[in-house]
This record gives structure tokens, sequence and C-alpha cells, in this order.
DNA sequence: CCGAAAGTAGCACAGTTGTGCTATAAAAGT
DNA sequence: ACTTTTATAGCACAACTGTGCTACTTTCGG
């Protein structure tokens, strides 16, 4: 056996690295070598981990979906208060602190290769796919009496809207205001609901 | 004189192969050599038009904000009544057709550029706050009584949300459904308004 | 002590990039 | 006819890219 390391962690060093770089210069200059050097890695060692470039970068994608999930699984206590359970996954899924925003940062990035690439479209639309599910259960469980497709769909629009904002604009769009705007839109849900469910509507 | 040529028509022609390359193939591949190639032009008379690479993608950025501006201008009527106008003017600033599709894909393409690069980011930071102050003024137009900044930050994020949608997700972002969950919103909206008028609220 | 396996580094090659530079072609004024 | 001005094309250079390939180093099994 060689040289005593952990594949599994190093590549997670490594895709560390493709982060900052995609952070400080772009996806577009998240090259070999200027990740390796990132990494403190020459070019050469770099691809032991990772064949080709579009391997890292998917792996990288997939890595920040992986951890969105994770956090959203973390909250999912499903007993709650259904307007606080939602309230608390939104807030996660919102650029809510240094970290989170590099993410979401990194995130934007590989959206707008998405458009032009397939293999990280078909991540992304996975992870939109999964996250407009995710609103059309929140809003059910809000106002099931509402349209709730329709409802999903604002919601959803709502919270990547915001998440755009917050990385090209994040001296206003800060963490009180998208959560006054979260908010917001939760209450008027719930006023629907009542609404709707004083007068028989459905 | 030369050979008689209207300058400014180069140069729109040219966008307009930037535009192409960038729907096709992504901004990092807008390379001079590719623009030319499509424009039909040599990158030495294409350097004609743009002196550098960047100059051609600043204007490039600059052109599709005037587009929309105009867009907008186009609609303004100020008398026409506030709910009409309000879904006017949300209806022009999302991509209802194939042309404003193409123009959202390389907004998106822009802007997970301007994370990174200081020039683009002054042009996309001057559109957002102009989007974000007629959005303020749509909801004061609407729900002067109601808290505008709020409001006005959630009109903000639905509509660069569904636009961020329709660019990844056009088979179910669809016109419809964004004018759906526009007009749903535009209601609350004024549901807000009578609401807090008729109780005296503010 | 030694070889096998695995990590690391680096070179090589062909392709692309931005941009500086020069040469040719065409149209207008003299 | 001749010059001037502009458009167009193309070459050249240095830098950078992904990736194939070869060497060296380190560690463990025997």
């Amino acid at each position: 056996m060689p040289k005593v390391v952990d594949p599994a962690r190093r590549r997670n060093e490594v895709v560390a690295a493709v982060w900052r770089v995609i952070r400080r210069d772009g996806l577009d200059r998240a090259s070999v070598r200027n990740v390796a050097r990132e990494a403190g890695l020459s070019a050469g060692s770099l691809r032991h981990y990772f064949a080709t470039q579009p391997e890292l970068l998917a792996f990288t994608l997939r890595t920040i979906i992986e951890r969105v999930e994770e956090r959203i699984a973390a909250v999912s206590a499903p007993t709650a208060d259904p307007r606080d359970r939602a309230a608390r996954i939104l807030d996660e899924l919102l650029p809510m602190d240094a970290e989170r925003a590099a993410e979401n940062n990194v995130w934007l990035a590989f959206t707008a290769r998405a458009l032009v690439d397939p293999d990280l479209r078909a991540l992304c639309e996975e992870a939109h796919t999964a996250l407009r599910a995710g609103c059309l259960a929140l809003v059910t469980s809000l106002a099931p009496e509402s349209d709730t497709e329709l409802e999903a769909d604002r919601l959803h629009a709502l919270v990547d809207g915001l998440a755009v904002h917050a990385a090209l604009h994040p001296q206003t769009t800060t963490p009180p205001r998208m959560r006054a705007a979260i908010s917001a839109h939760l209450d008027e849900l719930h006023d629907l609901h009542d609404h709707r469910a004083a007068t028989g509507g459905g």
C-alpha cells in the first residue's frame, strides 16, 4: 500500500479549492491547473482523483446539491408546527451566512453553465425539480385549499429570486430582509388558507 | 471615405452574433474569433468595431439593458389602470416569447460572470437597482398602505426567480404559468391594500 | 531488503485565447 | 490619376488550456 491518504478527504479538499477559485475568479477560470494550485497540488496529482475536468466540475456540483439536501433533511421534524417548519426549511435554502453565500454564488455559476452543458444541466434540473416538489409540499401543508401548484410556483420563484439577489446585491438583500419576505409570503399563504376554508372555497 | 458601412449597424450585427454564440456555447466561448466567425467577419475586422473583448461584452450587456428599458418605456402609459399597467410591465420583463427567452438566457450568463467581473457587475447592479425601483413604484401604486419596501422585495424576487426558472426549466415555467403567478401576486397586493385601507392600517 | 502499489510532480503536445501588427482592397475627395 | 481614409483579412506572439505520458517518492507487504 502507498502513502496513506484518504481519497474521499482529498476529493473534498479539492472541491473546496474549486469553490474558492470559482468565487474569486469565476467558473471559467476553474482550470485543472488553477484548481490544483489552489489545493496545493500539481495538476498531474489532481488528475489522480479526478480523471478529467468535466468530472471534477460535476463532482463539485453534486457536492453542493448533497449539502443542501443534508441541511434540509436535518430540519425535517415533520411533527413540528407547519408554519415554523416551512420557515426553518426555507431559511436553510437561502444564503443566510457566509458559507451558504459562497455556496449560493458557486451554485449560480453552475446554473449559468448548465444552460449550455448537458451534464451539468441534468444535475441542475434534478435539483430544480426536487426543490419545486419541496415547495409544493410546504404549500400543501400550509394552505391545502389553495391552488397549490400555483402557490408552489410562486414560493419557488420567490426563494430562487431571493438567492439570486443575495448573490448579486448582498448589501441590500440581507438575511433579515430575506426572512421578512419569506415570512410575509408564508403569512399570506396562511391567510389564503383561512379565507378559502372560511368561505368553503377549493 | 471608405467602403460604405454603417458602424452602428455593424455593431448590432456583431452583438446578435454574440447572443447566438452565448446561447449555443456559453459566455466563456464568446471569444473574439468565435464571435467573428459567427458574424461572418475576421477577428481583425471585428476588432475594428470593438477594440478589446471586454469592450465587446460590455457593449452586448448594455444593449440588453437598453432593450428592456425601451420595452418598459413603451408600456408606461401612466394613466391606465394601475393593475393593468403593472401586469403589462411585468409581462415585458419576463421571457414570454422566443426572443425574450434568448435575451433572458444571455442575461443570466452575464449575471453569473458579473459576480467576478467588476465592470459587468456595475452594469448588472445598475439594472438590478432600476428594476427594484420599478417594483417599488408598482407596489406603491397598487398597495400604498402596505409595507412597500417589503412588498417590492417580494415582487422583485418573484420576477427574477421566474426568469431564472424560465431559463433553466422552460418546459415547466411556461408563459401562462408565469402570468398566473404574477397575476396571483398582484391580486394579493390588491387585497392587502383593501384590507389595510378598510381597517385603517398603515 | 525489496518490490509493488499508490501518490506526486512534471514534461509534451496540440489547440485556443487576446491582442499587436502589417498588408491588401475599396471608396471618396482632390 | 492620386492620395487619403476606412474596412477587411491575416500573421505573430505569448499565455493558457486539457490531457497523455513518464519519472520520482513514499509507504507497506513480503
